[in-house]
DNA sequence: TTCCGTATGATGGTATACCATAAGACCGCG
DNA sequence: CGCGGTCTTATGGTATACCATCATACGGAA
């Protein structure tokens, strides 16, 4: 870092305004933190990072290349995240995961989605309907590959348009949180056998029932949805009942 | 902070072991960062700060007598929990709440207090019923005193006993949050002509219900009870429309 | 008087220095 | 050989220094 403070913003000031709106500046002046947190995020849930490993600070200032500020407040909103525990007398270790809290996890998600799922087969527009159509398209066409990742940015997507279609923004933020708790969770349940195709298939299901307006029907589909999901999760790691993953 | 660096610890070491366990030492060494974090998140949530204020962090710094490092992470720490916003090439500012937000939080609450209250109805155990008993009981102590902290209190140990006695730790930690956000909201309406009165009596319902395990009649109270405070809120923040609190 | 430019102060962003502590390595004495 | 003490180092906790930026105030020129 001897070298800073000039690293972005160099773009040449080309741009046409093509309206008086867009002649506004709010860059959001992007921070190093910013910046760091969506990094070590990403990596936290990609894996990169083993679950329980030290964090040590000074080491993740090298990788980042930022300084111990940076790295700490970035810690400090993994932590209250879920994402980093701090261990007295030990400092930040990446979080681990147990069946009792996966098990949460999975029943406040259902409380959350089947509400949304429901108010959305009550109210939702045209628009709402076809963007569902859309991203079920693309689930489908990327199932074949096989591609966990892929299918869970499409399953991420079905959901958020349910939940934001509604206003339920508070919601979706807290099922995207938790989502990021059970992260390496999903990635391995959506590559057990018949995951591609059964999740797809209950997502169908919910995207039918609010086709045709029925709260009832997507709530259950939702449920059976999340249910399976648990399911194999349980599977995964209640038989050792040790703090895995 | 010149004179930092023995401020506890120092307890005469005249305690008895009455057992091999309790000979353990984990105090969690009480940090700075723990205690700032503590005072300024009940400073804002007992309206110490007004929705909007911004803080400054080198006013917080003199007023909670720590350096800014410990100031900016407990500053994270209330962002992430959402009583804190950053604007931007501005800082941090308590955060403010419109009706928007406040009825996506009474949603939530009724998705995940319903969930917590029906299993509680399902499988509560007697020493359960007997602290609800209890906590209830003094609640109608304080609710004729008119208290609203008091039964705000009150309010909260119930559903907490709730919420832990079925094991749902994520859950609660959750409505934590979300009741910290509208905490005022909650004063306010527990000031509320009558509400010192019906709120009693749904928790006396969701109680008796409990108490013959119906976790239908408990779903069907804790959800009136929940839109009762909901509606009054809106009463409080809709009409304006605007961001106030 | 009005407008523009500059100076100044406040503030957040970032980096770094310092300290206490705990865990491990090492060594010498029994 | 083993045990206890001490030294070293790694680490997190805390404080502070520095910088860029933005807002405001002020002053001079038209």
């Amino acid at each position: 870092m001897k070298e800073t403070m000039n690293r972005n913003l160099f773009a040449p000031t080309t741009e046409i305004a093509p309206n008086l709106e867009s002649l506004r500046i709010d860059t959001p002046p992007v921070t190093l933190r910013e910046m760091a947190l969506e990094r070590l995020r990403n990596a936290i849930i990609a894996g990169l990072f083993s679950p329980g490993q030290r964090l040590v600070e000074r080491t993740l200032c090298d990788q980042l290349g930022v300084s111990r500020s940076v790295i700490r407040e970035v810690l400090r909103h993994l932590e209250t995240e879920g994402l980093v525990e701090t261990a007295p007398k030990q400092g930040p270790i990446v979080a681990l995961i147990d069946w009792h809290q996966a098990r949460q996890i999975y029943d406040v998600r259902i409380a959350l989605e089947t509400t949304a799922v429901a108010d959305c087969a009550r109210n939702a527009d045209s628009a709402t309907k076809e963007k569902l159509k859309t991203v079920l398209e693309d689930l489908d066409r990327n199932s074949r590959k096989n591609d966990a990742l892929t299918i869970l940015a499409a399953t991420t997507e079905f959901y958020e348009t349910i939940f934001l279609s509604g206003g339920h923004e508070i919601a979706w933020d807290i099922v995207k949180r938790l989502n990021s708790r059970i992260s390496r969770l999903r990635v391995m349940t959506l590559s057990t056998t018949n995951r591609t195709v059964s999740g797809p298939a209950r997502m169908r299901e919910i995207f039918n029932a609010i086709l045709r307006n029925d709260p009832d029907a997507a709530t259950t589909a939702c449920r059976a949805h999340i249910m399976e999901a648990a399911k194999i999760a349980e599977s995964l790691l209640a038989p050792t009942d040790e703090a895995k993953f």
